[in-house]
DNA sequence: AGTCAACTTGACGCAGTGTCAAGTTTCGGT
DNA sequence: ACCGAAACTTGACACTGCGTCAAGTTGACT
């Protein structure tokens, strides 16, 4: 579109980004996210139909800004099982914290907005595919435990890296950001492994 | 107070419970509520004050009809920290079905309302002392694993038996109820122990 | 018959989302 | 330098759901 690098939009989905990610708000509005983003409430709905489509674009930002893709890219090119379920908890637990205020906010208007609900039930799924890809190595080593099956090994997997474990561990036990990684990696492993 | 069984307040718990268990509406109203307990919605306020005593009123409620105490008696009289944990875990993880509705509501209404927010700590609180009770067992007979102190082994504890991941595998991934169990009692197992 | 509590009906204020209409500013093209 | 379109502003309004208020109605008990 514009080469410009501060065009409203993009100010729009930074503001938005945020006020989201710091806590000091327990609702953002509309007007908190124009005010912030220095234009006036009706001008979001220039560039974004409603709230539901702003948050989803704003997972977009996130991606592209912080390169997602790239953090990923370790855990698949890693050749052991092993050292793949280790790379994936890293960058999916560290990316975790970036997009949580987001995801936050898909979440609750998931409760009534169907589109806010498809965009969230999208984001799992791709990280969804991350954990199966995991399982499914581990299983061909014959690494994976025999207490599950890979499909509820996937399950748990998944349930342990949701964001509403995160939030629990990190906001409600007070945990920082890298014992919860460091448990995470242990926990899984005793877990998941034979 | 009244030893008529159907009291007016008795039926409005009681369509409060109903309303919010069956997942057919996504977000339950008071004039919902009001509707199927047969009243008007503004014979709601006559029973209680607002949408956040009328759901912290419905917590108590189900105690006291699902008696929640006598279910918890097992664990707490059970010898061994083995014994406790897994009582536990099938009281507790069969008492969430029951409480989902409430608990949901009022961990939607937190992010607003400050009673909300502090009812739903207390739940949680009441329920973070029967797991601290177990892992403290457990540290004295020296079978908790040296992964973890007692406090973080408390913490995953409380997070493996959250409704957010009772809420992940059960609707999210379609477990049913009595693998649900099964599998946090061996997954617990293989994590906390020595 | 009188009173009191429980309940109803219908109205209103409030917050937040989304819409609409009428203006103003900004900026590129010629 | 001017025109016109796009971007933005201001101010209004509808809608939903919560909570409040006031004026009735009903029905049981005395």
């Amino acid at each position: 579109m514009s080469s410009d690098v501060s065009t409203t939009r993009e100010r729009i989905l930074q503001s938005t980004w945020s006020a989201l990610l710091d806590g000091s708000t327990p609702r953002v509005r509309m007007s908190d996210i124009a005010s912030s983003a220095g234009i006036s409430r009706q001008a979001l709905y220039l560039h974004f139909a409603n709230r539901t489509e702003l948050l989803i674009e704003t997972t977009h930002y996130i991606d592209r800004v912080k390169d997602i893709d790239r953090r990923l890219a370790r855990s698949r090119s890693a050749s052991s099982g092993l050292e793949r379920l280790e790379a994936y908890i890293d960058a999916w637990g560290n990316y975790i914290p970036e997009i949580y205020g987001v995801a936050n906010g898909l979440m609750m208007m998931s409760v009534t907005d169907d589109d806010a609900r498809l965009a969230w039930n999208g984001r799992l799924a791709a990280m969804r595919e991350g954990c199966d890809a995991i399982v499914a190595t581990l299983s061909r080593e014959g690494r994976l435990s025999h207490r599950f099956t890979p499909l509820e090994a996937t399950d748990l997997l998944c349930a342990h890296l949701s964001v509403e474990t995160w939030r629990y561990l990190r906001d409600r036990c007070g945990w920082n950001q890298t014992r919860y990684v460091e448990v995470m990696q242990q926990t899984l492993k005793t877990t998941l492994l034979e």
